[in-house]
DNA sequence: GTTCCTGCAAAATTTTTGCATCAGT
DNA sequence: ACTGATGCAAAAATTTTGCAGGAAC
């Protein structure tokens, strides 16, 4: 098959542990402090498996006991995006979205359904091969994409 | 070559006269009346080859004379998004942004400067067929997407 | 001890909605 | 005439910013 991720976007608990460490040491390499609001919204990113947004992020960690105020999940969210170790998405709802970004670079795109808006994690090499010949053919350099399907899902379907 | 509009966006004239037409016509069908600020949206995104941001439309409609309020502005585009005459697109910047979508289901894609933040458009059929494969395997039944590239445009890279 | 981080509240933005009025059919 | 469309202003929702106090180094 042509993925390394399957349909789904889960990534094994180890890899989401480096990432966490990673990120933590990035963050430090880059003259940032290690404060509880921004670890916590490391854990978190960590801990789950497709993006999430602002204000589910702040909900998540009010509700594991961990309190950061939403602005500093804000925050912490702008320096991760910056250093690149969360990728920010915007999938046509009303607020962005948020997950993090493996180093190595493996990555998955997103389905969501028109009906429920549920957002599926999928990933192809296929596709990737395709988005990097067209890359090389402008004139850009580019160095990210985003792909967002759109449809109903089969529970939708029915 | 594999695309059938070349690197930019640009629609023939006749095109795009075409679509505003379409979409009049559609329009009507749905049941919608034919007002001033309506049609003066839709006119300046037939004239228009790539994507605006609702303020945009405002200003250039008052640029150009015709004034619209921008809540009806949002108030058109709401309705054409949902009759699928026009595409919604979120670049990650403040505001989403809304193109013509050509009723023959021909489209384009979107590269953004990373630095200058500018939009170009391209196309690339291999992409699009690498994009069918993909939805065939998936168990949504897909009708649309997007594809979203990041990186410094030549200019920007100098 | 200095400087960054955090939380709260206030502000800034973008988008939606209420309502009176105007225009299209 | 009836009903939808429009414009303005107010509201709602999301994200950013100011500031005082606390924490990290």
């Amino acid at each position: 098959m042509s993925t390394g991720q399957g349909q789904n976007g889960h990534g094994h608990g180890a890899d989401r542990a480096a990432w966490a460490a990673h990120a933590e040491d990035a963050l430090g390499q880059a003259g940032h402090r290690a404060g509880g609001a921004r670890r916590a919204v490391v854990e978190l990113l960590a801990a789950e498996d497709c993006c999430l947004t602002a204000q589910e992020i702040h909900d998540r960690l009010r509700a594991d006991g961990r309190r950061a105020g939403l602005a500093s999940v804000y925050r912490a969210l702008e320096v991760l995006t910056a250093l690149r170790l969360v990728h920010r998405l915007d999938l046509g709802g009303a607020s962005a979205r948020y997950e993090a970004a493996d180093p190595s670079g493996e990555h998955h795109h997103h389905v969501v359904c028109r009906e429920c808006g549920r957002v599926t994690p999928f990933a192809d090499d296929e596709l990737e091969e395709a988005l990097g010949a067209v890359a090389e053919r402008l004139s850009h350099q580019v160095d990210e994409h985003d792909i967002l399907l759109r449809g109903r899902c089969a529970d939708c379907r029915e």
